[in-house]
DNA sequence: GTATTTTTGCAACACTGTCGCAAAAAATGA
DNA sequence: TCATTTTTTGCGACAGTGTTGCAAAAATAC
């Protein structure tokens, strides 16, 4: 699925920020943070452009919105099912979607309505592991 | 367990603000931010003293952090075991921990070391659910 | 191509969490 | 108990995240 055909599926105007906001997340596995992908845009546009496009991208669920430990949140293409689980590497400190690991046994107590799920899973990613 | 207990057995100095912090947490199931802290202990202590005691009590493994989407962290006294769920609602903004609800088949990929989990679940609780 | 709608960039802002440092409080130990 | 040592506090300052109002700019509609 390309940036614009995916701006145009959610009726979005198609600006070059997000085009290039959507083709970078597109382009890897690894959840972005807004300053990550300022980095990586190279001032391309605005800080509070990023901002409102991270937040209407995750309001129409193209991408995942992933609550690190720290402050900072951080972006996903969503393409795993829902409930799947995050990782968080301590050492690299990147963040990525564990896909075919979806946890069992997660029913809700009675009354409890699930709309989404953020779980994360913090530690040494296989990489880093490596080099220990 | 009482506040006091603790601070004596991860050798912390008893100080006022310490010791009223830790029974506010130990009062509730309801994870706290720094703020909702603040609110309850009515400035008996300073924000700076409160993040200090609260990032103490999560590294000696007294208090859980929880990640929640937005920017705040939130906290609970470990009662559960370690892997259980978090539940956020997002009508009235609690998260507690949900006992007895321990997710199954998390076996990382082969490589990966687990340290920590924070998983969140997002809904509307079963108070919340009831007045819909 | 012009009019309308949407989005951007900028600046300002509120908030979270951290840190250095001097003053204050708690622990130590005779 | 009181003096000494150690730990913690409060304060102010700070860096970073995420949001917002508004005029200018860009994209869409006709």
């Amino acid at each position: 699925m390309s940036a614009i055909r995916i701006l145009s599926e959610y009726k979005m105007s198609k600006t070059n920020g997000r085009v290039k906001i959507l083709e970078e997340l597109l382009s890897t596995d690894i959840a972005l943070s807004e300053r990550e992908l300022q980095m990586r845009l190279e001032g391309i546009c605005d800080r509070a452009t990023i901002y409102r496009t991270l937040k209407s991208l995750s309001q129409k669920g193209v991408i995942h919105k992933i609550a690190t430990e720290g402050t900072v949140a951080k972006f996903v293409i969503k393409k795993a099912p829902d409930d799947h689980i995050h990782f968080k590497c301590t050492d690299c400190g990147k963040v990525q979607c564990l896909t075919g690991i979806v946890p069992d046994n997660v029913r809700l107590p009675a009354g409890y309505i699930k709309k989404e799920t953020n779980f994360l899973i913090i530690g040494i990613c296989d990489e880093c592991a490596k080099v220990l």
